[in-house]
DNA sequence: TTGTAAGCGTTATCAT
DNA sequence: ATGATAACGCTTACAA
């Protein structure tokens, strides 16, 4: 016997983590026997006391099964990709916690990132989320003329759009039903009396701003009134409100005249109309009617609480993962539509038109 | 030779993903040239031509490699872990958003949490991310008695915590100078004439509540101030605001008699605290000074605006970021304890005391 | 500069 | 019911 050789099976100290050789030297059976004791779909081929001795070995030597390697030889990561266009939008974090807080559940990790509405960002993560193999993408930043759809496909990745619908996309999608929800928006102002609505839309190319604008005009004509200015937001942003709300006031001297009351495509926007009326010493509520879009956290808490949309946040992340979740056991199953129903909820930025000067 | 031997090498049509071998086969190399040739890191010791045609066959075939596989055989999984208690709390997205945009810079895909403030749902998803390899892990979840750190130790993951620190814990941290933060508050009150000041505390066992209670009691020390009453909230909700703020006022007549500040532990329980107040006819800022602490998100419009302490969320998550990559890069390295400093910032809801009445 | 071969830690197939 | 073995897709000594 050559001096040199390295004694076989001498169990060496386990140096870094315990694999499941180690285990199953500790157990005294076979790496493929602690696989199949450990894994509940399997534990039924394996003896009781066995998979007794087993588990206690495992927990005794701390094992924990890389992923890593189970995921190269099965092919599945047990991994979950988010997509939303920036975490720090206080609409997303009740999706994404939902999503994560169901997915978890089910023994999946997840995996967030922020598209910063760019779409080269975009595919950039979606290649990256490939790479690591996630067995899902839950994409909340979907926007028109994105090849997120044909990405995924590229990389079979089954794939569902939160929030955001894509025109003639075949993913599962779980949105609002955004038509109906501006609509219930433009019912109650007309109810309080307001005949000259104008939107604040949202930016071009976003389902929910096309949605929520054609609701808007659509119910209008319902009510058998005439539409006042439609003016386009940027962006759901804070700042792209304000530049939106200067450009409808058009000029310096607003006047009651033009319009009563203001439906906007979403909070965030509100937070820009709130700032303009302030600095022309306007009130919500007072001077001018104010509705959103999503009641978003803490919008019953600014002056004046608004008016809003509400939209079931949590749901959309729990629907949505379930979505996913049954996309990747069924393959082949129908796609879903999934369209949540949003209710009025109503606060102070919303009251009768004052008399006419 | 056998008549049913599959002819060697004849290119299959690649049936599922490409793999690095395909990519070989397309540009007549070997799989080990491709993976030089495509890592940065071994790109020189390949031929420029080769390269060249390795990095268009690999596109042309649009190849990714299989961070799986590479993690396997590397023991890094390019991926880094964060635990924060709950997303929706608006003090964590701008963090995680920080975080994961410097990470993402880095080629890191990032794994998001929550623990609920749940021991052992912390522990099981730190379990879940050492079964993902995860290269590090940050954590803004740390609460006196955990065993994270342990288990963190023990499956050997570099960890960084973040905003709340661990009394005896060698860890790195990245938090805000709670002490000197609450301090600036306590000045600001006193010096617009406040001789009596509460404090509404933050929950047991968290640094933050721990040290802003120090801090508190200590700033008022220094002014040669007695200290108001201080009670506990049993977490940092809106919900346990409101009723620490219920025990405060001890009943349902309130009177200025007994104090005309509160420091509140921070901003959301500021918004029980609101409650409390706007449900006995009293206001902010009027008939009792509030301050509050993180400037989170949106505070600033609430009404009354509230007076508070900023930190810097988005420093915050970039420091921790960067002093984990630091610590992977180097684990010998010494730990970082970084203090960030945070700033007072004034608005409504602190002014002068009342006259007595 | 490039190819060869071994190995990362699992699971699935086959044999016993 | 369990063990042996191969394979998942990549990286990295080592050899040429």
């Amino acid at each position: 016997m050559p001096p040199n050789r390295p004694i076989p099976d001498a169990a060496p100290p386990p140096a870094g983590r315990a694999t499941i050789a180690d285990v199953a030297r500790a157990a005294g059976v076979h790496a493929s026997t602690v696989s199949r004791a450990l894994n509940p779909a399997t534990r039924g081929m394996v003896t009781e006391a066995v998979a007794l001795r087993v588990a206690e070995a495992a927990d005794r030597l701390g094992w924990r099964p890389s992923a890593l390697a189970a995921g190269l030889r099965t092919r599945k990561s047990r991994t979950i990709g988010i997509l939303v266009p920036d975490l720090v939008n206080p609409i997303f974090p009740p999706i994404v916690r939902a999503a994560e807080s169901l997915l978890a559940a089910q023994g999946y990790a997840t995996l967030v990132a922020n598209t910063d509405n760019d779409p080269a960002r975009e595919e950039m993560l979606i290649s990256r989320m490939a790479e690591h193999v996630v067995d899902g993408l839950m994409m909340a930043s979907a926007a028109e003329g994105t090849h997120a759809i044909e990405l995924c496909a590229r990389f079979g990745i089954p794939t569902v759009l939160i929030n955001r619908r894509l025109p003639g996309a075949t993913t599962s999608a779980v949105t609002n039903d955004d038509r109906h929800g501006i609509g219930l928006a433009v019912s109650h102002l007309v109810a309080l009396g307001h005949r000259r609505i104008a939107h604040l839309a949202g930016p071009r190319g976003v389902s929910t701003a096309i949605d929520r604008r054609e609701g808007f005009l659509e119910a209008l004509r319902a009510a058998g009134l005439d539409p006042g200015p439609v003016v386009d937001a940027a962006g759901y942003t804070r700042a792209a409100g304000r530049v939106a709300m200067e450009t409808l006031l058009a000029g310096p001297s607003f006047t009651a005249a033009s319009f009563t009351a203001l439906v906007a495509a979403n909070d965030m926007l509100c937070l820009g109309v709130y700032d303009v009326l302030r600095s022309r010493g306007l009130r919500a509520g007072v001077d001018l009617s104010v509705t959103g879009f999503n009641d978003m956290p803490f919008v019953d808490l600014i002056d004046p609480p608004l008016t809003t949309i509400r939209i079931q946040h949590a749901a959309m992340g729990r629907e949505a993962a379930e979505a996913l979740l049954a996309e990747i056991a069924e393959p082949a199953a129908p796609r879903r539509d999934t369209r949540l129903v949003p209710e009025l909820v109503i606060r102070a930025s919303t009251r009768a038109p004052r008399q006419e000067h």
